[in-house]
DNA sequence: ATCCAAAATACAGAAATCTGTAAGGACATT
DNA sequence: AATGTCCTTACAGATTTCTGTATTTTGGAT
């Protein structure tokens, strides 16, 4: 099993309770905590440069910022800033986040190890992704894979996602487009745009503009 | 000091975590615990019928619904229904949501005494809510009190909440105008929506409909 | 080079949005 | 009773949205 675990997690009543389950129930004990992403990235480069590295962190997305100035202010650059030094470490994600969408991202884009649910579960769930993730298992949440429709997700590239952000800032149509050719991107016909949001109507099932901007806005797409 | 008390928090390890507070740092003992809705409110009707009731109320808002069936799958909903047979029940809110607007919306509308904020200094604040609660104060994060804008924000009756709520859901203007006719809601004529509906966006400085319920959506409000 | 299918675009018309003006009613003050 | 203010509503016109159809362009396969 692991030896040595760095825990990220700004939310102090939590903190406590992931090293305790650590230590009661994995037998974990060599543990270090952190209230903020620069305190973990330090704690780190502390043990990494003395030869004794962390084999595994397990760390929060969002951590809110108080008084304290901090040059990281989310999970995801911890985790980047980190893999960039040590890139073989072990990565579990422990957060609110239960969006598919978002989820997938990060084992995707950042190939992360594990991610755990804060939920009804936690416990369970935690034990058993340190477990998988120590025999190099990808762990995904039991939502996620039990969730089929999680594989027909719809695709949005990046001109999607592009004309959701500029309706969402209300700028119309033609004022759109006008950017899209002043950024020298194609499709930037009105009527290609037009058919572009259409699809998206038909895709996530909404009405009208506003009714998409608000399906995409609840489901963290934006 | 409150001598008994329900907490109501899907999220296990933060569930124990404020059960231990509670327990070695405040002194209450006579603590139930629910990890869903709908068990939290058995649990207060049992209570209440036994004449041996809650005092205080310590609830998550919202819970993530697994494999049971919940008739209640908000925090608002529990108090709701909580204060409407026990309206001097004290509430202290406990949730992620760091929204100025949406946290005094909570204590505007629905009453609640405190609401603590899951963060760095949860325990102390926790602590010190539970405290001043019980004193019949009314305690806002210091996020919060610190903030000087959350004065100045914009006071939205129900028709406006109302308004936004179904042009997110996609209707026009016309169909507002029937469903307003038919539950007997005045004003209903067409212009008189267009007006509070520019009115909106005037307040939020949205440039039209999709923009404003963007914004509204980011905001926290629906 | 030719053909085909998919994508991009133009165009058009019905519906909806947004904005302004004006008319009518409710209500309080004088 | 008269006045003024606020709110509601009707109406109108310019703009935008949304949905079709038709035409052009693109890119790959033969």
């Amino acid at each position: 099993m692991f030896t040595k675990v760095l825990v990220a997690e700004d939310y102090e009543i939590a903190n406590q309770g992931i090293i305790r389950i650590l230590n009661d129930q994995i037998g974990i004990h060599n543990i270090q905590e952190a209230k903020y992403c620069d305190d973990a990235y330090l704690k780190f480069r502390k043990a990494y440069n003395d030869n004794d590295a962390f084999e595994l962190l397990i760390t929060d997305l969002s951590f809110k910022q108080d008084h304290k100035v901090q040059t990281r202010t989310s999970g995801i650059e911890l985790i980047q800033d980190i893999r960039s030094i040590q890139p073989d470490i072990k990565v579990i994600v422990y957060s609110q986040e239960n969006r598919p969408d978002k989820i997938n991202m990060l084992f995707e884009k950042y190939h992360i190890n594990g991610y755990v649910c804060k939920g009804q579960n936690a416990i369970k769930e935690l034990i058993s992704c340190v477990n998988g993730v120590y025999q190099n298992q990808k762990i995904v949440p039991p939502e996620l894979s039990n969730n089929p429709d999680s594989g027909s997700m719809i695709h949005l590239d990046d001109l999607d996602m592009l004309l959701l952000e500029e309706l969402s800032y209300g700028y119309t149509k033609k004022e759109i487009r006008l950017k899209l050719i002043e950024q020298n991107i194609t499709p930037n016909g009105e009527s290609s745009i037009d058919k572009r949001v259409s699809r998206l109507f038909d895709n996530f099932k909404a009405k009208n503009t506003t009714h998409l901007v608000a399906i995409v806005k609840d489901l963290g797409l934006l």
